[in-house]
DNA sequence: AGCATACCCGACCTTTGTTGTCAAGATTGA
DNA sequence: TCAATCTTGACAACAAAGGTCGGGTATGCT
């Protein structure tokens, strides 16, 4: 049960990009330094991001990756989606309808697995890349108190 | 953002058994056909939750698994724990106290996956297998009454 | 022209999922 | 008691998916 790394690193690229939100093209590498991770990793996250119409992208000199709304617009939901797929714990809650499970009856983790789901959807659906600025400089407000 | 198969397969094999409870052992093949997956695969399974002391087992003929104690002690959590290990979305929320992730400063997501945990906690550690067994004679009696 | 940068693609390694093979222990029936 | 049979236990082999990196190409600024 992880968040897988592409999950991860597009989560903290994504929030990299709302910090510099509106200073202009950001290259890869800078997002890469900052988060400690390569670049060619990173590049196929933001490719997927880009489809997804998170982030455009600027070829040539000066150029790079920025965010296409503000960051209060963009929920982390969005970025793990765009990245990873759906955040569903088991295949089986993605079918539609009646037609999940080919044994309904016999699988109990269904109703776990379904809590599981809502549980998650509640937290990721809900905070937007500006909440998690906000609350990383709270934090750092109570640090310096210490 | 996926629960193995380990996990899946492993809660409702500890469901299986908790059906079960009472009657004795029983062979790793009942509980296989029960839930459509290999037997070679589930004994790797039980071999896990054997260890982790939830279920014992009983060689040779009548042999086979049964739990250790009643459904209604045995949490949700508990048995993925054993098959899976954690259900830490990240593995920096793992380590202790202050001594997290090397680069705390940087890592926005930790916000995130702190609370997607707590949610997912909160779900699999307080419902038990008992718990299960009730909610899926719920729903039985439910779809009898459409 | 030259440089900085995104973009595409393929190779490799690690982890997970899955199945099969053989050995070891316990029960049953003669 | 002995042998046949049922069952778990350990381990190896393989396939599939995810993660990681590097090389080469396209594009656009200066």
């Amino acid at each position: 049960m992880k968040v897988s790394t592409r999950g991860r690193y597009g989560v903290n690229a994504a929030f990299e990009l709302a910090i510099r939100f509106g200073e202009g093209p950001v290259p890869i590498k800078i997002i890469a330094d900052a988060q400690q991770l390569s670049e060619s990793y990173l590049e196929q996250l933001m490719a997927k991001l880009r489809k997804a119409g998170i982030v455009s992208s600027a070829r040539g000199a000066q150029g790079g990756y920025e965010l296409t709304r503000h960051p209060g617009e963009i929920t982390v939901g969005e970025v793990i989606y765009a990245v990873e797929g759906p955040m569903v714990p088991a295949d089986c809650l993605l079918q539609d309808g009646r037609h999940g499970c080919v044994r309904v009856d016999t699988c109990a983790g269904r109703i776990i697995w379904g809590k599981i789901y809502d549980g998650i959807r509640s937290v990721i659906d809900t905070m937007t890349l500006a909440d998690l600025i906000e609350e990383k400089e709270r934090k750092e407000r109570s640090e310096e108190n210490e």
